[in-house]
DNA sequence: TGACTATATGAGTTTATGCGCATATAGTCA
DNA sequence: TGACTATATGCGCATAAACTCATATAGTCA
């Protein structure tokens, strides 16, 4: 029963990581091409720090990976599980809050699938 | 951009639900057919009083349904998605861990669907 | 080299959460 | 009714996690 105890333990981790709006923000930011701290930290509105926080425990946990060009750093999806495990939570989330109140635009949108350009210049 | 954050605190409460081991374990515990309260606390070697508190949790999130026979009170899955997430997210970790440290057992096992007979008398 | 930009990190504060203990509530059965 | 079983909950503690501020590190360019 103890090697159990430990998938659960590293299952619950592996959730943890999905359960913070930051973070949830930072993967839809980069779930379509990669980006640089800087944009990240724009398009969340949080704080330089904070991400870089959140982006370094998202790359320890395997979400992410990343290149270095230049003075900066590239971030992008590394776990297709766990994108697709968003895309699920999204859509599970987003049609129930539609039940409450319908939305104009569907929401199935918030963690779309990468285009053909997932590596910039 | 105010929508999208409410559902990202959505998402991640959604992902907050299961990142516990206990919750984890409960759902282990539940996931084929549902059980009373009693025979979870013995599934997952936790005391009563923390499993009530953790079943109500998942219960007022939708995870759970319950319905009351006598004395006693079943618990049961009542969010496939739900369920199906557990799913993937053990077979991703088993997988990972079995890199490391091959099992005997197949992990997948971890997660199994409901059978048949999924209310009990 | 020095000035500048981009990213990471140490320290401290605040808030959230899991747990244990004791107790309350609800149902059964004599 | 009273004794018993099953489940829920108030309270307090301990720990973890997110955030801010200041500062450190690393790279670029003149």
């Amino acid at each position: 029963m103890n090697e159990i105890d430990e998938i659960f333990g590293e299952v619950a981790q592996y959730f943890s990581v999905m359960s913070e709006p930051t973070r949830l923000k930072i993967i839809h930011a980069i779930c379509q091409a990669e980006r640089t701290v800087t944009e990240i930290v724009e398009a969340t509105g949080s704080t330089q720090s904070n991400i870089s926080r959140h982006l370094n425990l998202m790359h320890r946990h395997g979400l992410l990976s990343r290149r270095r060009e230049g003075n900066q750093i590239y971030y992008q999806m590394a776990d297709d599980t766990m994108t697709e495990l968003c895309r699920t939570a999204c859509n599970r989330i987003a049609s129930r809050i539609d039940d409450r109140r319908p939305m104009k635009r569907q929401l199935a949108r918030l963690m779309p699938p990468p285009g053909k350009r997932t590596v910039r210049a």
